[in-house]
DNA sequence: GCAGAAGTGGAAGTTCCTCCTCCGTATCTG
DNA sequence: CAGATACGGAGGAGGAACTTCCACTTCTGC
């Protein structure tokens, strides 16, 4: 038995019929809309319904959820990427981790699903590969602000992500009200990375390091009643 | 049949066993322990096992996960605002609010149970009236704080509420690797606090309302997938 | 000590979800 | 138009968690 091919959408595979093809990415716009909504955990007959097919066909094409998430995040995540690169290319270091952490926040804000990958990335699959990525980059915006004098010089990466977090559950949590009241605490909180003034406070606490934030990731992916999108 | 009395736990009721009063004792304790780290949500058999009796006792004693929950918080969130009338009598107004902001956020790191009932208050019962208390004090206290000009003159208490909320996220998001790495983001959320400087960046939003906080409160206890705690 | 009231455990039934497969039918493509 | 490809949705599997029931045990007051 020849089963050759394997991969789910490249071009070594034999082109789908064209009605099936449609259906594909009926269900590819239909998950990216409900998963932005309810996260990664939506239910697949959800998708399904929302795409106008039956479940089967779900499953034809996407044999698991970790493929359709796969399918689905591969370009959202090189946008995120992208932004982070725009940001490098910004001549005001300050500027450009400001604008950063704005951005990053929004997206997350308006998905809940890529909150969800980047809280919880699982370690593996292109989603994974991509963040490798992103730690070089974030490390140089750092580095970059810091080098203004403005920003708070016990700041690291690891307070970037942190902190973009934060931002990104307040935003979460007040979007069924307002799509940009999070950017009110935004305000306060760069206020807040800004060098130290008379009143600056020192922090109490020893920046976490990076492979601490590993690890609570890889700790996250394993607990229960977590949004699980692929198979462990 | 004269089926009288009703209430849970008040003197009004016959008094209990000896041994169903311990057994009481031990499905709280157990409850308490479980749900601090779990949230509302904790099964009750685990709950049951956990306190070393069958589930049908503990049903017997708390009918309904509300009264358990009720009998279990009536204390803990009496603590909760005996915090804010300590940080009230305090002298100075901006040493005040920042001391309620430490102690609330470390109350619900401490405790996820108390964080999901301050997030998704349900609008009636025991607990909901001891939040009603809840209010005044907290807008004292900002009041007081803005009166020292220290703190930002467009801070206000719903603003108190969700950065303190933003910080037991990021408490309970960090809480695995080290209970107190979020006191980290304290220190920048409370220099962000601060009354502008020549840095400081104007809020691009307008401070939410109270009335737009509770609608929050009262939409999110209605979404699917939210704890639960009691009916509706 | 004993009778009866009070309390107990945990098996079993129920409900609710979501996953995933199967197969008779429909639709394309060359 | 024939055969390959794709479709839908019913329905079984499985897992949580809730809730009830009842035969059995443990207290308490006399």
């Amino acid at each position: 038995m020849p089963t050759e091919e394997r991969t789910t959408s490249r071009a070594a595979t034999r082109r789908l019929r064209r009605d099936a093809e449609a259906n594909r990415q009926q269900i590819l716009e239909a998950a990216g809309r409900l998963m932005a909504e309810r996260g990664l955990a939506t239910p697949l007959e959800d998708i399904a319904a929302a795409a106008g097919v039956g479940i089967a066909t779900l499953y034809r094409r996407f044999p698991s959820r970790e493929e359709l998430v796969e399918a689905l995040f591969e370009d959202r995540l090189a946008a995120y990427l992208a932004d982070l690169e725009t940001a490098a290319a910004m001549p005001d270091g300050w500027q450009a981790l400001t604008w950063y952490l704005r951005s990053a926040s929004a997206r997350q804000v308006a998905d809940r699903a890529l909150k969800e990958l980047l809280e919880h990335d699982p370690g593996h699959g292109t989603v994974s590969r991509l963040l490798e990525r992103l730690w070089p980059l974030a490390e140089t915006l750092v580095e970059r602000a810091r080098a203004t004098g403005r920003l708070r010089r016990d700041f690291t990466v690891v307070d970037l992500v942190f902190v973009q977090q934060m931002l990104a559950s307040i935003g979460t949590a007040t979007l069924p009200l307002n799509a940009t009241a999070w950017e009110r605490y935004l305000t306060i909180v760069v206020d807040g990375m800004v060098t130290s003034r008379r009143d600056a406070t020192p922090p109490g606490q020893p920046a976490l390091t990076v492979a601490q934030l590993e690890a609570l990731h890889a700790n996250r992916a394993s607990q229960p009643g977590q949004p699980r999108y692929c198979a462990r």
